[in-house]
DNA sequence: GTACCTGCAAAGTCTTTGCTCATGT
DNA sequence: ACATGAGCAAAGACTTTGCAGGTAC
């Protein structure tokens, strides 16, 4: 649900007032939600949207910090987990102990964790959902959710077509 | 876990003096690679062992504890993670916080977690580790490692026709 | 004006570790 | 004997929470 596409500029049905310019990507899904914006969550919000790796709160807070130095720790703590709740934020865990997030899309994606580097390139497969969900099905399960995670080192011959990092929205692979 | 069939008593092809037979499976793996069995150690492989499950550690200080009192949780952590680093265990994360361990497995096996009562039921497929070998190589890496977990929830028409194609044993006590 | 937020620090969880005594080989 | 393991409790890493004051709507 919430396709950015359309809620971005057409979706300003709403009595969109100046106020909503100021709002990231995030922050204006957070104003859909009705979430009341603060100071700090709209800093946050921004940090997210602008995100285009999977930080885990520490790297959060500091790059809040930076925008907004009034933001402590904690706040960042209850809002990626308020926005998780809202369905805005993805929790992962890449290992390490430390969750990471990164904003719900639509196209689901995977990821390959480069296990030299941690540098985390993401992928998608369109087979591979429904090959679970058949999985699942065949054991008696409706398939809810799921977790995949690749771990990986480079290859040297590289064939991939600079696969640089992380092809977002880019469906690293070229088949 | 690990069909009790062959392993058990044909492999006693070893020099297994009297000693050895006071060892669970797991303990005369530890044996193999020559760590040292004292009495926790020895409690904790056989919990470990008898488990068909996925504990953690706080269950198998539990189950180990109902044995031999005299084993505090430091030593079933240290424990883990030895074993662990020596490739007799493996280490789960199943959401939920708490590392889980099962023993390591020849034949690759993935889970599926009942989101309702958290029971893991265990399926295999062979394709899906050549898959993702494919994928990864796509991306220009090679597979180390991978991680794959379903979270389903019970179908009401019960169909799950069993021996389907890899339906492995599906975790005694199944509510 | 009120319900919801925030900062701060304390508390919680899960896990590791320092130190000293005990034990396997 | 000696290196290694075990107990205990304290420390660590990450995350949540109680409380008093602030703030969005």
């Amino acid at each position: 649900m919430t396709p950015p596409q359309n809620s971005s500029q057409a979706r300003s049905v709403h009595v969109v007032s100046s106020a909503d310019s100021q709002e990231s990507r995030i922050g204006r899904l957070c104003v859909e939600r009705g979430l009341k914006m603060t100071g700090q969550r709209r800093v946050i919000a921004r940090v997210l949207s602008d995100a285009e790796d999977h930080p885990d709160v520490e790297e959060l807070y500091r790059r809040a910090s930076a925008l907004d130095p009034r933001i402590s720790v904690a706040t960042v703590y209850r809002t990626v987990r308020l926005l998780e709740e809202k369905g805005i934020l993805e929790r992962r865990d890449f290992g390490g102990g430390r969750a990471r997030y990164e904003a719900s899309e639509h196209g689901r994606h995977y990821h390959l964790i480069d296990v030299d580097s941690g540098k985390v390139t993401e992928f998608e497969d369109e087979e591979h959902e429904a090959l679970m969900r058949r999985i699942a099905e065949r054991l008696g399960f409706e398939l809810v959710s799921m977790r995949l995670e690749l771990f990986g080192r480079r290859l040297k011959q590289a064939d991939a077509p600079a696969a640089t990092k992380k092809a977002k929205r880019g469906k690293g692979s070229a088949r």
